[in-house]
DNA sequence: GATGAATGAGCCTTCATTCAT
DNA sequence: GATGAATGAAGGCTCATTCAT
């Protein structure tokens, strides 16, 4: 069965979020990790091949979940302005609803090289590709200006809120991440020019 | 003669600046940084407490350098939209003319505790009151909407490019990233939307 | 099982013991210590918190042997003056017979500094104890003298013999230190005058 | 002038001293002693060979002086019992007065090798021999017992009166150790057996 | 599959000693 | 003689990974 399989899978996955997000990357022991799950060290190594694999494998499920439900949330809504502020409404919710999650994805996924930097990238590309989506859709009915360089311009949407998401984080959780919608989205509309 | 103990110290800081670039900071020996540097190992502690310091002051002098540089260019500019535009170009030719620099700033320095991420805050603070303060201007000029949140928006602002800039840095810096100045300006000015 | 658990604690014990005995606490590395007890470095700390750890457990458990000896080998014996004589006996017969741990506590263990002095001298206190006991047994006796500063006195037996130990060891075990039994209980019995 | 050598040679034993007795052999940096005397590290180099030797000069130099009080002390004292009485009392006082040199004698002493510890024995080795010399003008008058095994006997004396002072110094020094004159006298001249 | 005792490579840091000034 | 910046060897300890049970 692969539910009992999956079951020492999840264990350590919830177990190395715990770790990773009260003591960071570098200071989490992999037997640290195994006491949190609950298994013995050596079980670690019949489920990932090293621990920086824990990492990867850990921000893979929970970013998948991410990816899931903004394309649940999405599929639905035609309006590419609506679909828009659904992607930020759920970018922000459930990082503030998940601190730990949050910690990890923010402070603690960064702490790795340029390799797994780019296994991050891998992960985080049907979400840029989302919003890429939606910007194309938002071309083709003319309600978004047809002279947009969308490559940059996904990246530089996705960087706003997350270096949002970020602050938030760092100033100690101390305002609602999730009252920033609106603001963050009259900037990706509208940008700052006045009218005139 | 400071000139004397600036020198070693200097070149420990140019030395570490090639071995993290190279091999990223927790790859980074302190004897393989003694050796780029040409001194011996224990010369880097009359000069550094410890090895996190090396990255920290290594952080505070090239991002002091970089807002000196946003200070001098900004100062004759009156018209707040070319500040801004000045501020990118800056941003994004430093930074592409730099690799080393970029990969340490990118990369390396978010390889760091919430403790250390609190300490490149403080450092890049200027440069984030630098942007608030042209917003500002703007604002009272009535070139900007009165109704912007500042302080979001210079965090959305920022984090659009440092995110273009890891983009850019990750993809393996295949276009000139100096090319996607105005495009970026653009979205920063009049968002995604079209006109009508 | 236990005794496998004590097993390799007892072999890093006897390996240090060794390696002391031979180069000195501060010149004994831990690695040198491994190598001897045949297990890896990383091993002893498994069962030692600390390098120093492995000298006051030695100290602790070799030291409690011997006192064991003393009680057992006293426990019989109802003559204060015939008690004595056994202490001295024993005291310098196991030294003699063991140059190993002669070495280690009568020279490394003074290379300690005043916090292990102190644990030592708790180690000790049982010892002191004994000889103390012999004392205040002697006077009610009247076997001893009854205006014996008995606190004094008991130091000073045990300096005694120690020094006659340390000197024995640093002459380099030249002559029989059990040869000395009965002239050093002379000195404790009678002293130095004549009996005039 | 030798004064002048003397000079910084004498500044440098003073600063040991003070740094020895407050930190212990093994925890007094070089540079620490070169701080506590007013000299630069290097300077050091040009009085002592190595570290080592400072503690062995300092050893000498101060035990030095106490042999030579111990001459003058006994030089016109005819009676053996006296003489015995003034070593004693002025080896308790000197120490008592002096707790910087009691702690630098009694403990950081003891914390060297063998190699140390001989070259320790023959700088004792005056005061052995004082002792030992008051014994045998004692037995020729027919003071002490005719049959003492004089070489040990002045062990004992030694390591006794050794022990009273390292017991007074660990107990924190609470109680005056001069006031243990006459009891230890009372020991090494009657030792504890009654009169019957 | 599960365990956890054992491994041993790896590395930061200290500090006695040197030597150019 | 005096300085103190520079040196670099040395070693205690950690912890990811393995493997016999």
């Amino acid at each position: 069965m692969t539910s009992k399989k999956n079951e020492k899978y999840q264990l350590i996955l919830q177990g190395a979020l715990k770790v990773f997000a009260e003591n960071g990357y570098h200071r989490s022991q992999v037997s640290k990790i195994a006491k949190a799950a609950g298994v013995a060290d050596g079980t670690i190594y019949l489920y990932f091949k090293r621990k920086e694999d824990i990492l990867i494998r850990l921000f893979q499920e929970k970013l998948g979940e991410l990816v899931g439900k903004f394309h649940d949330s999405v599929e639905g809504i035609t309006d590419p302005i609506e679909a828009l502020r659904t992607v930020c409404h759920i970018h922000f919710t459930e990082l503030e609803s998940n601190p730990e999650l949050a910690y990890v994805t923010q402070i603690e996924l960064r702490q790795s090289d340029l390799e797994l930097r780019k296994e991050i990238g891998s992960a985080l590309k049907p979400y840029i590709v989302l919003i890429e989506n939606i910007l194309k859709q938002g071309v083709e009915e003319n309600r978004f200006r047809s002279d947009l360089n969308i490559k940059l311009v996904r990246n530089l949407i996705f960087g706003s809120m997350d270096e949002a998401v970020t602050s938030w984080l760092i100033s100690g959780r101390k305002y609602p991440l999730s009252g920033q919608v609106e603001d963050t989205l009259g900037f990706f509309l509208h940008g700052i020019s006045s009218k005139e």
